[in-house]
DNA sequence: TTGTACGCGTTATCAG
DNA sequence: CTGATAACGCGTACAA
């Protein structure tokens, strides 16, 4: 079914069709019901794809993500994608993978799609062959970094202050009377490397040398988390209170204090990071930094489609997270 | 940068650049080193939309779902999009909501973009309207439904016999000693009605009168398992085992036992259905009925692109589910 | 107020 | 082996 048989069955011609499927003035009122009519009797949806030929657009958005299973990333989409389609606009979803070879292939196939824009989800894309990438595939293109930022013309960023936010977490914890403060996680990103920083920069405020504090690595999953915990308590039982840079490495945590005997938040505070589904799963709950990811998805929507329909906006904007205090400290 | 701008520079037709793009044969070597090399030197893709216009499809493969923020849909996109891309086929992922109307809404939207297939994600999709929508808008391409089945010619199903998986967690309880279970859960979805089912029946064959049953309804969070679990031993203490139609519900339930001073399992047994990651955090963990996702996920992949390429299949596939025995039983 | 003709980027067909 | 031409479904100047 094509704008070419409504108008035959119509007795008009195609142009007259499509004057009425885009509510364009200048159309006689009995000719405008008929055509209307027949529309709705064969219940005729346009072809958004060749409309898009001739229009010079898609209405895709695509939206990258390494791996649209961790929760926070699946949240950020929902809050996207939801923004998107009340606006007509239709989201590609690419689980790009942790390559930096696999993120560049990703971009390659929203070339393809000729997106009108696309969303990048994580620090992780903030690197330099992502940006070859943007560079090669999406120059005309808007692109908005969700948590990152990369120097480019049709690049934006919005991020939030995380550097700041474990600043905030470390003060948190003198308050509650811990001294001794340790810090477990992830290292494979720019958003892990900013939360370290505040760590290391505000313990160094409160007298402590860098060779003092106590840092250990961890994968992103509660199995990491566990054994991290372990092996950091192994050396440094007198430790206080330990710093988590994701919810689910503090959520593997947990349960290694309950083995080792521990109460939570008495003998040992854990605090983790991204107030996500985890911190509400432990026993006790987690005290956990917000780092508002849903704030942060409905900006980053905003700011594409806004850029999207040519209208300027901020290169970089800068949220601010909260520490949302449960049991565990 | 079209084909027309390559064709030009090579001194060549348009043509010949899109034979030398799709890999046909008959074009003499040197010609398609020449255009090679162009495509090349200006990254050139050719774009998919136009491509589809004339080959009519557009492999793009819509993915309908009620809320992606939901655990074992989120695991169950991930499959299908990893197995869409590697076949060459791009995922349009809309949340539809939970009311019947949005999910018709959903399909017109697909309708629109004129998808190759659909897959639509949860038993919630097993109802009139959407059948409905489907014949209007889907009629033309293949439809696989995770977990439900519709009667129309163009509609697969992949089903997991969750009726009989639930049998078999009671007969798991009673092996286990425990004699008075109840059942606490949604009953909103086929599929919640599925389970329900299979503990009805399975209780009968054990003797139990259907007044005998102890049933209570919940939403499918933590705070509504915790509140029905409350509610449920304030009127029936004697109970020693409940199933949860959802992971999710029995974590919070777990609060709820610990709570009220309850030990699991020696006091009360619990156990969820899902097998997700709610499983792994409760503490203890949590004996789970895995109903396959990820191999759901895989089958309706492979169903979906088989039909849209012209192979015929299995209308319903019937998976089976397996229990996970953690430390809840 | 309506229709004709063209172009969007690509592929298939047919002629050379 | 290669090029010209006609589609695919739609929107839009321009003409009537």
């Amino acid at each position: 079914m094509t704008i070419y048989d409504i108008a035959k069955m119509a007795g008009v011609s195609a142009s007259t069709v499509s004057r009425v499927i885009n509510e364009k003035p200048g159309i006689k009122e009995s000719t405008r019901e008929k055509v209307k009519q027949l529309l709705r009797e064969y219940n005729y949806t346009p072809d958004e794809n060749a409309r898009g030929l001739v229009n010079r657009n898609t209405r895709l958005i695509g939206i990258l993500v390494v791996d649209i299973r961790s929760a926070h990333h699946t949240d950020l989409a929902f809050v996207v994608e939801n923004y998107l389609r009340e606006r007509g606009y239709c989201a590609i979803i690419i689980n790009a993978g942790p390559s930096e070879d696999q993120m560049a292939e990703g971009l390659k196939l929203l070339e393809q799609r000729r997106v009108d824009g696309a969303l990048l989800v994580g620090s992780m894309f903030q690197n330099e062959q992502v940006k070859q990438g943007i560079f090669e595939h999406l120059r005309e293109v808007p692109v908005v970094l969700a948590n990152g930022y990369l120097d480019l013309p049709n690049v934006y960023g919005v991020l939030v202050d995380e550097c700041d936010g474990v600043k905030r977490c470390v003060e948190l914890l003198r308050k509650k009377g811990k001294e001794k403060l340790a810090y477990i996680g992830t290292m494979d990103s720019p958003s892990s490397m900013a939360k370290l920083k505040g760590y290391q920069e505000k313990m160094k405020e409160f007298g402590y040398d860098s060779s003092d504090l106590i840092i250990e690595e961890a994968d992103a999953d509660r199995e990491s988390g566990y054994e991290a915990t372990v092996r950091l308590l192994r050396k440094h039982g007198e430790v206080e209170g330990i710093i988590y840079s994701e919810d689910v490495i503090a959520a593997g945590a947990v349960r290694a204090f309950w083995d080792l005997g521990y109460k939570i938040p008495e003998d040992k505070a854990v605090l983790g990071i991204d107030n996500t589904i985890y911190g509400e799963l432990t026993y006790p709950k987690l005290t956990s930094l917000d780092n508002k990811m849903t704030e942060m998805a409905y900006e980053a929507a905003r700011i594409l489609v806004e850029a999207v329909e040519g209208k300027t906006n901020t290169k970089r904007l800068m949220l601010f997270s909260d520490i949302v205090e449960r049991e565990s400290t």
